[in-house]
DNA sequence: CGTCATTTTGAGGTATTTCAACGAAGGTGG
DNA sequence: CCACCTTCGTTGAAATACCTCAAAATGACG
């Protein structure tokens, strides 16, 4: 059933600030006012997506950027040599598909059930330098994602398999906002995901991951669902080694 | 001697477009024109630096963006363990500073003697939040970094360690636009810089560098600058394997 | 020309990758 | 309801590649 009142009920963005002094870590808040929402909802198409439905392919005419509502997506692309990376994980109130130029450079698959919203490239860039303030709040994202993307590449710099699932599971724990149970975390995607994702074998991912169990540091009470017992740890794990 | 002549002279930035259908490969173009070169210049101090001076430290209240005009600077970290990982090397028409929220994330020091402006945060948001314009450029530089972080993120996953050392190579050669000699890239960091920057030891970027040179790859004219041998050979071992 | 930093080269240890097989979970059809 | 099949996840043992430790060689600079 189609419910149109959520046309733009979802369109969300979510960011650490640029600017403001903020207390101590990077504390992320909603962005967009009811104007902004309105405004954007007045372009956007509102997509669900089942799981492993490919929103759009490597390649393809980047016409379209689009924001995430629920759900989780993966963006990736495939290598010659078979083997696929993962370029990022895409939740709710992300963006996906603005860090493109003519033509998108990587596939975008759903993970999980998705409600997302499309906005055609036109009339979002040509809305955006018009409304300064609006585009205030694009710029705020993507310059929070590219924070997410440097801290990423950093720590992907260390060879450690457990440091790196440690730093995985860490930075899903940071990005999940609302839980019920702060020390619980939802893993959407396959082993073989977070594998190309860190840049590792799935073997590898499995075997670390039950080093950190042994260790005492998580639990699973799923194995989608994860439960940190020892967050200190798991965050000095994290933080580097 | 100061020349306020110069004040916003090399006030640029450069990225690819977001939007724009590109005929191939990201070509990267100037932005900024005059009208706003000169805004711009009207908030900022021209600083010059000598190598290993640092702009400002991790930690620090991020009170400033700056604007790279001239020379090459490195964005890094300390880790707890001693090591250091490099987030990004900056080169003209690099914004840096802007990607924190409050306190600086990295260090950023000088390789080589650097130009650079400083505009302050506060004065620059508010122009920015007035000007869609202008932020609309500033937009633009912001999502090609991410770009290009997440093309790091994504090379940075493989292991090999010559596959990484052509990847980086590849990846200055793209950066560095007007070259007398379209096969000679300059390397102004240090092996230990680039070893940081790709999460291998020194010796490691040493031997896959040497063996580069022995697959008839590349050739080092100086310690620091690189002749690119064989081209195609160099883009398919940067592109992936 | 001497000193110090940077870079290269060498030899062993260790971690991850590979290759392989097994176990668990979910969906389909008889 | 159960057998079957496919996908996903775990575990085990050898090979490879990088890291570590060490020392020599090259280069920069006073």
């Amino acid at each position: 059933m189609h419910r149109p009142a959520s046309t733009h009920g979802g369109l969300t963005l979510r960011a650490a600030p640029i600017g403001a002094p903020d207390s101590n870590g990077p504390f992320v808040r909603r962005l967009l006012n009811d104007r902004q929402r309105k405004l954007l909802g007045s372009l956007a198409t509102r997509l669900t997506m089942t799981p492993r439905q490919v929103v759009y392919r490597e390649g393809a005419a980047a016409g379209s950027i689009f924001i995430c509502s629920e759900g989780a997506l993966k963006s990736f692309r495939e290598l010659p040599s078979g083997k696929r990376r993962i370029a990022t994980f895409i939740f709710a109130d992300d963006i996906f598909g603005l860090a493109e130029s003519g033509a998108y450079m990587n596939t975008v698959q759903a993970i999980t059930p998705v409600v997302c919203h499309r906005l055609p490239m036109e009339s979002l860039t040509s809305l955006l330098r018009q409304d300064a303030e609006l585009e205030w709040q694009f710029l705020c994202k993507i310059t929070h994602e590219l924070r997410e993307s440097q801290r990423r590449a950093i720590l992907l710099g260390r060879r450690s398999a457990t440091g790196r699932v440690a730093m995985f599971l860490s930075a899903l724990d940071r990005q999940q906002p609302e839980r019920p149970d702060k020390n619980l975390i939802a893993l959407p995607m396959s082993r073989s995901d977070i594998a190309d994702f860190l840049g590792l074998t799935l073997e590898s991912v499995s075997r670390a991951a039950a080093q950190l169990v042994r260790d005492g540091i998580v639990k699973f009470d799923e194995s989608h669902v994860v439960r940190i017992v020892d967050r200190r740890r798991i965050e000095k794990l994290a933080a580097d080694l």
